[in-house]
DNA sequence: GGATTGTACCTATCAGCGATAGGAAGTCAA
DNA sequence: TTGACTTCCTATCGCTGATAGGTACAATCC
């Protein structure tokens, strides 16, 4: 199964197209994108993008894809510790910074600002893969209900927003991500003392 | 100071554009509306509408500013416990309770879902007023550091948002308010008794 | 190696959007 | 009654995403 020049040549283009948008995006907002200003980014006529992306909300989706493959490899490059906790904090920190150090692509990942986008099952996949990871961590780190689960991700999807929102490139809510962490882990083991 | 019958009947058409824009939000989302349907829904021709509002960011403004005025008058019905950490639950679950109710007015009220739209100051002071108060009955239950103002704050958002974006209608994570809110402030009695 | 198929791009054009120009009625006040 | 203001209209602009149809080039097949 061979990739075929046709077919690696196609994908190239298709990478670098994602790459110029997101550096539209960085300028403009991921709403901001406009599929002419992107034509012309990467040498094309607007028409022509099209060739590559059925519709504008397909090029969000690979976009969607792509970020979430960032993300994944941010996380694999990270060496965690053996100790649950302190494993959690450490994903829950690579995932903060990873997601303020992009406002735009924080927008189209982790926020819901493009209008009528909803990203396909496949590029979902990899988010879900991303979810999971944490939801293992969180459960060796003795976070096993699924209402623990989703208390934490509020929490850390909280400061995510409230930071992006009224501090960017600051840190006056995600300074406070390992102590509630720690707050929360340490309730989840009081409760399950208690019973 | 006389309203004077235009004034008059200029507002009562302002309130009515208003009411129209909500109930299409409501139907195609915040960033769906279309200025044409909106003054067809009133009545008018598309142009026309430029005579209440300077453009579409104004109308998202003006929405603004009503849907604050709606959750002031919420705010302002309930009655609160004498007990400050009670009256903290109340507020808060006053404020989640009406955001979830109507998920267009939250996507403008309290995330940012309109691309290029910021309030005006004039919009955004009955918000401030709003977050104000709770910050007042927080410092009232004893969380007085802005940093643990903000914690508070980041954590209810976070429930709003993954509420409704992940299980709209349901309660899978605003069932979690009132414990979430306790473990916090027994935290912020905890570190105050510690020192 | 020439014919055939597919790839990659183009120009021209469409319908939808928000916004503006300019004009015609209707309403109000001197 | 007259003049100014209010309210609405039609026509049109520039921009957007999307489609139609055509052309040059590359890859593949006999």
């Amino acid at each position: 199964m061979t990739a075929g020049r046709v077919a690696e040549r196609r994908e190239a283009k298709v990478a670098s197209i994602v790459d110029a948008a997101w550096k539209l995006a960085a300028e403009h907002g991921i709403a901001g994108i406009s599929l002419y200003a992107l034509a012309r980014a990467v040498g094309m006529r607007q028409p022509s993008l099209y060739e590559y992306f059925d519709s504008k909300h397909a090029l969000y989706d690979a976009m969607f894809a792509d970020g979430n493959r960032q993300l994944f490899e941010r996380i694999e490059a990270v060496s965690f510790p053996r100790d649950p906790r302190a494993a959690v904090k450490k994903y829950m920190r690579t995932f903060l910074d990873f997601a303020l150090e992009d406002p735009a692509r924080c927008e189209l990942l982790f926020e819901r600002h493009v209008p009528g986008f909803t990203p396909s099952p496949e590029s979902y996949a990899l988010a879900e893969e991303i979810l999971g990871r944490a939801g293992t961590l969180l459960h060796e780190a003795g976070v096993t209900s699924q209402g623990d689960i989703d208390c934490v991700v509020a929490m850390v999807g909280g400061l995510m927003a409230a930071q992006l929102s009224n501090d960017p490139g600051g840190n006056r809510w995600s300074r406070h991500l390992n102590r509630l962490v720690d707050l929360y882990l340490d309730d989840v083991i009081t409760r399950s003392n208690g019973r």
